[in-house]
DNA sequence: TTGAAAGTTGACACTTTGGTCAGCTTTTGT
DNA sequence: ACAAAAGCTGACCAAAGTGTCAACTTTCAA
């Protein structure tokens, strides 16, 4: 009475369940998650709707899906602020990781920011909980380095908020400030230069001056 | 053959679009153009479906009469930044009324970063265009500033971005500032902690040091 | 080689949606 | 008072949406 044994190397499953995903982050970032059709998933990912419904049992259940995979990466930046580091050294390498993943990964982060402003309705109590968790360590960080006198009593969840805003900006809102740097779209260089005037205006913000 | 001559005093007419707009305003916010459904629009005016649709023939008419009207205010507190004013005081006024009006129109505040973040679809060239002129004459201004040696050389139009996504977070973003904050929900109190902390840090990392 | 598991899909059922309309009631200038 | 304009709305429709399914093809361990 052995049970089922396959355990094939999943090949076909896991390249259709990339391609619905991939297609899913592209859609739902634009979309919303209301005005997100499966049709239009499906087509996006080059598979029969039916196909589509054969790995996932419903539209929430790839947006959830998509969700999970999100939220493992959101807070990867933030491995820079670390008590070893100086504050200018880690706060400069913070701020340039988060633009480049933001840069590269344009439709995640804006799926995640579609996620928020509808109102965090499929981030579960864990999710938060842990976003409230990885700040509080962040957090003691920060204030470790004031009460070592290597930084200005600035609040630290605040200082947070400015900078994930400043960086999230670029690719959210990329329409905007393609208009207000009146380019004709964003390049590697744009972010670059929004680093250095982030990091620099930040440093002198925060930093004891010399 | 005169033409048709009623000019009454709108008074039912103005009310209700009011309604709709006003219901308009906090379900597009939340569902974006594509996921909101008239019905629902209807039901939290008060009207029924097609009385709305006797005020407005399409669900693309009542977006984008809600983005127009928001479009007039949405640079309100650029004023503050003004040749006759010394760049302290200017950014704290900015900085001051821009959240201010973030926290008190919230529902507002969310439908423009929702229509941004879905692709700034139903914004007109003018639109588009009365943001780059807006952005140019108060980049003059900064650059009046700094030429006169008032403020350090920072780049304005990154300047522009790092207030404009900084006080836009606390209103788009809530429930992550809600849980980075560590609050059950974000008060006048919470703002103003919001302000003083950007206008320190932005104001440090602008000005010449005394 | 083979057969059972995995994968595929056109067609279908059922629901929701945007939008229309005919006929009704209310308002208002005269 | 009254007629014409403005306002109102239940009932309806075509289109689009989600999700299902039975029958088919492909894959692969034994």
């Amino acid at each position: 009475m052995a049970r089922a044994v396959r355990d094939p190397e999943e090949r076909i499953r896991e390249r259709n369940v990339r391609l619905i995903i991939k297609a899913g982050i592209e859609i739902f970032a634009r979309k919303g998650f209301d005005g997100t059709r499966i049709a239009e998933i499906a087509e996006a990912s080059g598979l029969p709707k039916a196909n589509v419904y054969y790995y996932f049992s419903s539209k929430e259940e790839i947006y959830t899906a998509i969700i999970a995979h999100l939220l493992a990466s959101w807070d990867d930046a933030l491995k820079y602020i670390s008590p070893e580091r100086e504050p200018a050294e880690a706060f400069r390498l913070y701020i340039k990781a988060k633009l480049e993943y933001t840069r590269k990964n344009m439709a995640e982060s804006r799926l995640f920011a579609s996620e928020i402003i509808q109102g965090a309705r499929f981030l579960t109590k864990k999710d938060r909980e842990h976003i409230r968790q990885v700040t509080d360590t962040h957090v003691a960080v920060i204030e470790g380095w004031i009460a070592a006198g290597k930084m200005l009593p600035v609040d630290p969840r605040h200082l947070f908020i400015m900078l994930w805003a400043s960086t999230q900006f670029y690719s959210d809102f990329e329409p905007v400030a393609v208009d207000a740097l009146k380019k004709p779209r964003l390049k590697a260089d744009d972010y670059e230069k929004a680093a250095a005037t982030i990091t620099e205006t930040i440093l002198r913000g925060i930093l004891r001056q010399p």
